[in-house]
DNA sequence: ATCGGCTCGCGCAA
DNA sequence: TGCGCGAAGCCGAT
């Protein structure tokens, strides 16, 4: 457990009057190994358990989209944490502020919140640690969204095969159910401004990009998460390894806008799909992605500063894109164009249409959909900074740790050098015929286009 | 439908 | 120092 804790100021815990929970990644009730930290200690000092969580309109790069769902999944975290003698308290204002004032307020004796592995996550708990100190008080963060805790992996990984073994390793020791220890001492009353009940009330007075209001498919929360997940495994997975890249006959999990807002766990995804009555293929082919590519992601984001750049690119894949940088394009696209589904691909557009309708997109489409990018722009670091933007923007998991290596996997991040080709050099493309041959593109637009067609009536 | 060649560098065996 | 092998490919040959 140790090696999921970091002090971040040097503040022993102080003589106070509670304990709180500084909810920002984790948004979720249960399995919730941050939380429970706080329930122990607090049931250790006989005090009761504040969760806080400050929701900040400005925060970059978002849509109402992304808020609603954010506040749905709020509704169960108030809901679970009842369950758990936990208060819920949630504040309309920069979360960094509002934690160290809450602090104040309740005279707190530790804050305990959630690891991000991003840099403006790290940066942002890094703050609020220094004005805590001030304070006299604690601030630790618990590495609370990956089975294998990043610190005990220690280094930037250069591949899959390379974090693979050291993960199945290490799966026994970190694979177990998570218990929801409630708090012992009786909440406090403490002021929480912001009415979850009245969800689009709230939503109208944010100060949010409103071009985005709701996904055609996804509703935010722990319930909705779960009913995902066991959907998922009942319907899907049985056929999980043999068409998980037919985007035609999408059998993918859908889960990760849940586990961009920590909605769902990889602790329960993993253990529910090890329990189904499903091929050895199957399990295992979900349990590659779900830990070995998405904690390979956390890793990458965790050690290497440069994620979002083309400086985080191992040495090979940098030299050949430059070297190919003007190789002369077939067509070139404004970032409009491409935001607006307006290329002569009528697969990368239908896409681009999956992403504004629903906020996600099929995995094996995804890698096509970066793909192309490349060779629709001027220059690999034009491309890379348009679909940074369009997936930040519009992606209900943009920004997450999964986003940022998927994007950057397709200029050679993870991967091995490929014949050369105009434009990508050796990094390894994906074309139209490609997809053509992979499976029913036109079934696959066709389904896109009956959800925009559904979306309109609505 | 399946196969080989294309290409590079890590990790482990030696 | 050598060798095996790798997220989702492409193309052409069988």
């Amino acid at each position: 457990m140790d090696e999921r804790i970091t002090r971040l100021n040097e503040r022993p815990v102080a003589p106070g009057q509670a304990v709180v929970y500084w909810m920002q990644r984790s948004q979720r009730s249960s399995s919730n190994l941050a939380l429970n930290e706080a329930v122990e200690r607090a049931n250790e000092l006989r005090q009761p358990v504040v969760c806080y969580f400050g929701l900040d309109d400005s925060y970059p790069q978002t849509t109402a989209r992304d808020y609603r769902f954010v506040l749905e999944g709020l509704q169960d975290v108030a809901q679970g944490l009842r369950e758990r003698n936990v208060r819920l308290v949630v504040r309309r204002e920069q979360t960094v502020q509002g934690i160290a004032r809450l602090a104040g307020e309740l005279k707190a004796s530790l804050i305990v919140t959630d690891e991000s592995h991003l840099r403006l996550g790290r940066r942002r708990r890094k703050q609020a640690a220094l004005l805590l100190e001030d304070f006299d008080i604690p601030l630790w963060s618990v590495d609370n969204d990956v089975v294998v805790p990043v610190r005990v992996i220690g280094r930037e990984q250069y591949a899959a095969r390379t974090i693979r073994p050291r993960l199945h390793r290490l799966r026994d020791q970190y694979l177990h159910p998570i218990p929801n220890p409630s708090a012992v001492a009786a909440p406090p009353q403490v002021e929480s401004a912001v009415d979850l009940k009245n969800l689009d009330g709230t939503l109208a007075v944010l100060q949010v990009d409103r071009r985005l209001e709701r996904s055609a498919l996804y509703v935010g929360g722990e319930r909705a998460a779960q009913q995902t997940l066991e959907r998922f495994v009942t319907e899907l997975l049985v056929r999980y390894h043999t068409h998980r890249n037919d985007a035609s006959v999408d059998v993918t999990s859908n889960l990760s806008p849940y586990f961009h807002f920590g909605h769902m766990d990889p602790w329960t995804a993993a253990l529910t799909v090890g329990r189904a009555d499903v091929p050895r293929e199957a399990k295992e082919s979900f349990l590659e992605e779900l830990l070995v590519r998405r904690e390979l992601a956390s890793n990458f984001t965790f050690y290497n500063e440069q994620y979002d750049t083309l400086a985080g690119l191992p040495e090979w894949a940098r030299a050949t894109l430059q070297e190919h940088a003007s190789d002369e394009r077939e067509q070139v696209y404004t970032l409009t164009e491409l935001a607006e589904a307006r290329t002569g691909d009528d697969l990368w557009n239908a896409s681009q249409q999956e992403l504004l309708l629903t906020g996600s997109m099929h995995g094996w489409v995804r890698m096509y959909w970066g793909k192309r990018i490349l060779e629709w722009t001027r220059t690999p670091a034009t491309a890379l900074s348009h679909t940074l933007h369009l997936n930040n923007l519009y992606a209900l998991d943009g920004r997450d740790p999964v986003s940022f290596a998927n994007i950057l996997w397709c200029y050679g991040k993870h991967d091995r050098p490929w014949p050369r080709r105009p434009i990508f050099g050796t990094v390894r493309s994906m074309t139209r015929s490609g997809a053509n041959r992979k499976f029913d593109v036109a079934r696959y637009i066709g389904r896109i286009d009956a959800l925009k067609e559904v979306n309109s009536q609505a």
